[in-house]
DNA sequence: CTCCATTTGCTCATTTTTGCAGAAGTAATT
DNA sequence: AATTACTTCTGCAAAAATGAGCAAATGGAG
């Protein structure tokens, strides 16, 4: 795998979703997680551009649902994480550890 | 403070980084700093501008210290977290949290 | 049964913000 | 003048963010 694939926050934000959803993560599923659990609004173009980007990248991979027999049941595109995706995560996130790492984040020394 | 002063993953590290460095945090502690912790590259010029767009956003402050006298010792532009960059940190890292907890990032299920 | 309003899900185009890279410039000592 | 240390400037690439609009399903009114 190439260099310089590291993931933006967004990216990660996903990728964590997806996790979370397991065999539910498509589009709409994915937005609510972020929405809720971070607490800001996520638009919806937003989501599917990460999405095309890290499956271009190869950390995700996906498929298409059948349709459901429900008001507006269209089929969905589902995704699951990749052992690339997985990886490009825990690298990540070791990385901003080893930042953080024995720092006081409470008080950061004002200016 | 406004909406939408999000940070972006360098600019954490960054801000990490101003911690870290207390009062000697100026363009090249801040690149070596986040180099070593990070192992990986930065160019100078991405550590300027991002510190040019924090400060402008009210997440640090400046000052401008003393030449000194050795070789090459002009004077250096020192930075530190305000308030508002130190509340800015903790919550993006508050947000990222609550996206993860209770996950198990070893084993993310796979596609 | 046929429309069409409604619901759900996705695509596309565009703009703004961040990230990345390196050349050029400034300021000090030797 | 040469050397060392630090900063600014400039340009381009990648990611974040926005929102309009298209597509596919059901359900209900007629």
């Amino acid at each position: 795998m190439g260099k310089g694939n590291y993931l933006g926050e967004f990216e990660q934000l996903v990728l964590l979703a997806l996790i979370r959803l397991e065999d539910n993560a498509y589009g709409m599923t994915i937005r609510q997680t972020i929405q809720e659990r971070t607490r800001r609004a996520v638009a919806i173009g937003q989501v599917y551009s990460a999405l095309e980007r890290l499956e271009l990248k190869g950390f995700l991979g996906s498929h298409t649902s059948g349709p459901e027999p429900i008001r507006g049941g269209r089929s969905k595109k589902l995704y699951r994480l990749t052992p690339e995706g997985a990886a490009a995560l825990s690298a990540s996130r070791q990385m901003m550890d080893r930042m953080a790492d024995g720092l006081d984040l409470a008080d950061g020394r004002i200016a």
